[in-house]
DNA sequence: CTCAAACTAATAGCAATACTATCTTTTTTA
DNA sequence: TAAAAAAGATAGTATTGCTATTAGTTTGAG
């Protein structure tokens, strides 16, 4: 028994909606496994054409550029985060537990049943975490962010802000510290892992280092 | 009167070093300009040979691709981060002060005239900032992290831990907490601009906004 | 039903990008 | 002053990013 998650991606992300199709979906799923494989500089349509077995100007049909392709699987992501933190947090009054819960979803991997999607949740995870802001850092920011794109990060944001303010009301960053331990988690988990001199991190505490790391300094923070 | 700032920049990251010829220095010059023009996606060494009157094979006898100029570029920022650190520290003993001091030179734009170099300070700020993260966030991180490229940001997150210790030897992630900080005046800085719901900023406190978050961040995470 | 409109897929092709190779000329320096 | 090194000129290749055209397939109005 299964039931499909399905969030509301802006329209101008796609020209035709991929999850309304099988040709859609396989583009959104190899996608995420081939941006996971190549890396998102050396990923192209074409390889990605090869691999589900259809043409490049299909994919084109669906996706202006690969940009737009990472900026959907992105949002996705952001979707499922926002998503995660009502389901989890709903029956959880205290906010320092709530912001406890939210530091664990944003420094593991997303659960991998819930929906009946079957996106690869490791791909996911280390697309997020390697290549994620580069839907952002572009030329184009101001024109894309005007298409509104951007909503489901900064929701995220404004609902991650309230559960501070709900703990502290006085604390004046809390959109900042947001998008910060957003951020920090993710390249906090690509330095432990590829770039360790610039953490503390160590064999021993590897595993749980970054959500060890931003709880302190979370609740520092916050007071 | 000019003296001229020489980094020991990593001989990996050029084939030749451009700091020893005019259409060397001419390259990393323009380069800047242009990045900081198109964005580091829509930048070529093709166009920048036509800005600087070369050919293209000329750039590519300095550098393998435009990743190892960036690089280039970013270490320069790092090493030159590191000595306007020991040169505005040097006679300060209260690390109090050290740590606001660093802060100060993280959120804001290089200082112009320190030094014989005349790369354009704004636009090295922009590209600092809007493209940095591009230089590890790549699939080949693990081979150019061997060949030591990164060891000027490594050394700034020591010196920079060093001096957190000095205020509270009992902190426990001072590396990451650096590497923290660098990297959220840049994102910060550049969500300020063009992503401000991710931010507590508005058009009266944008100009300090970075530097009094980061530092409010920093003396509550050290206590 | 059926025939045209609309939508989808396949093929081809083009301009730009990311290089590499070669050969000539100029500059350096031993 | 000869030879080594650097720069310039020119050409060429494979890949990337994207578009145009055509062929086939579905849909739905009469």
């Amino acid at each position: 028994m299964e039931f499909k998650l399905s969030f509301p991606i802006n329209e101008s992300v796609y020209i035709k909606n991929p999850d309304h199709s099988d040709i859609g979906r396989k583009i959104i799923k190899h996608g995420i496994d081939l941006i996971n494989e190549l890396g998102f500089e050396h990923f192209t349509f074409k390889k990605l054409a090869i691999e589900i077995g259809t043409t490049e100007a299909t994919v084109y049909r669906y996706f202006e550029n690969k940009h737009r392709l990472l900026l959907y699987i992105i949002s996705w992501y952001w979707f499922y985060l926002d998503y995660l933190m009502d389901y989890r947090l709903q029956n959880m009054h205290d906010p320092k537990k709530q912001l406890e819960e939210i530091i664990q979803i944003l420094t593991h991997e997303l659960p991998e049943s819930s929906g009946g999607l079957d996106y690869n949740k490791k791909y996911l995870n280390n697309i997020v975490v390697a290549e994620s802001s580069k839907v952002y850092l572009v030329k184009e920011i101001e024109s894309i962010n005007q298409e509104g794109v951007f909503k489901a990060y900064k929701d995220l944001c404004r609902k991650m802000a309230t559960v501070m303010l709900a703990y502290n009301p006085t604390y004046k960053y809390p959109h900042s510290l947001s998008s910060t331990i957003v951020e920090t988690a993710h390249y906090q988990q690509y330095f432990v892992q590829y770039l360790p001199r610039l953490t503390d991190a160590n064999d021993a505490n590897k595993k749980e280092y970054a959500n060890v790391y931003l709880t302190d300094l979370l609740f520092k923070v916050l007071g």
